[in-house]
DNA sequence: CCCGATTGTGAAAGGTTTGTGAACGCCAGT
DNA sequence: ACTGGCGTTCACAAACCTTTCACAATCGGG
């Protein structure tokens, strides 16, 4: 199924529901820009009786670096306050609109986001690495990793569930040249547990007499 | 006075010349793709009876290699026509229209061709860039930067959150046959931090064992 | 249940990377 | 030629990582 469309605010309103459930879109709707992680091919944002909610969320969104394109859903008694907020929104929609126009909003959309450059991400539930910016966050908080411990998690979260032994991870990540210990694995693992945080840590796991590994097994989930 | 917009077919529809005039903005007719030279801010084009006139219209546009923004005006029985026609058009706008929603499409759709066409400003935060007139103010107080200090701030900003290697900025600031020591940059990036003054000097982070990062960094946090 | 192997943990040493101040040379304008 | 501004380089200091080691804890097989 392809990525969702994010939804706000959490409900959303009725008729909203209905177009996207015809449409066949995957959607979810969420209150605030905190919860979202990963990847989505868009954002409806239904614009209320109190516009700086709906705006405010767009903020947040931007502020995230994940530069979603926004659909606003505003009425005509509210269209002045577009005016300024250019750069909160790709598209709006008068309300009360007529389906099939949102339709084809909501595929234009859709269409750009196909072939508006996006950040190249890794992803892997909570764990969200920025490969560009060098930046990762974990549940939306960020994380401040040293450059090892990034490389690290980067090639571990690029194969989720498979297994490295300490030799292929030295020769992978620290370089096919590299000569030292291998408990120098354990070290950055031990780093990267605890900054993942207790609730995290569980995301790298010792295959005893083997290495380690990134994410669930297949037989866990 | 600011670029024209391209207004399609030739005469417009009275109701688009009206909005455009009370608007105030500088626009032109034409009949035919072939005749636009230069820049513009965007293009209307009207759908008429036959639909094909102004997708073939907007299809000359992009063969001529100006991208510029369109703005579709079409009535509801034509708007299954946008199916698969995405690349053609910005945005639409549903006739017969409310004049207050056309201005505010049309005003988004001239913001947009401001940022994506023609970065004259390079806006970051408190930081502004005119890259026209080599002028740069952080929170309103004038930088006084150098040639070299400019290019450099320059180039972080116009990709913020994104980490560049000191070699990648040797070689797209300094130029690609660039023949130095790497801190050179180093240096450079002192001085940015100092003219940019003890508040703002986080804008640019460093990158450890990676290199420097313009924005997004702590900020957001 | 015991023992060896394996892994987690804390701290410290050592090395690498970056910040900083200053000096040098180049160039343009005087 | 002089001067001042600018870009570059260098040496040193400071900050930060990486690696290593010793020891504790844990696991698994016999």
């Amino acid at each position: 199924m392809s990525e969702p469309l994010l939804v706000y605010p959490d409900p959303p309103p009725p008729e909203l529901v209905r177009t996207l459930d015809l449409g066949g879109y995957n959607w979810k709707a969420v209150g605030n820009a905190q919860e979202p992680e990963g990847r989505w091919l868009g954002a409806v944002v239904a614009v209320n009786e109190n516009p700086e909610d709906a705006f405010g969320f767009c903020r947040a969104l931007n502020r995230r670096g994940l530069d979603i394109p926004v659909l606003l859903l505003v009425s005509g008694t509210h269209l002045d306050e577009l005016e300024m907020r250019d750069d909160l929104y790709a598209d709006f929609c008068l309300t009360p609109f007529h389906q099939r126009e949102l339709e084809a909003r909501l595929a234009h959309l859709v269409w750009r986001s196909g072939t508006t450059l996006r950040p190249e991400l890794i992803e892997y539930g909570p764990l969200v690495l920025n490969v560009e910016t060098y930046q990762a966050t974990i549940a939306g908080r960020p994380l401040d990793l040293t450059y090892m411990e990034y490389e690290l998690l980067k090639f571990l979260a690029g194969s989720p569930g498979k297994v490295f032994t300490r030799e292929t991870l030295l020769s992978r990540v620290w370089g096919y040249d590299y000569f030292g210990g291998a408990r120098t694995v354990d070290v950055h693992v031990r780093r990267l547990r605890a900054k993942l945080g207790e609730e995290h840590a569980g995301l790298i796991t010792t295959v005893r007499s083997v290495g380690y590994r990134f994410g669930l097994s297949r037989w866990e989930r």
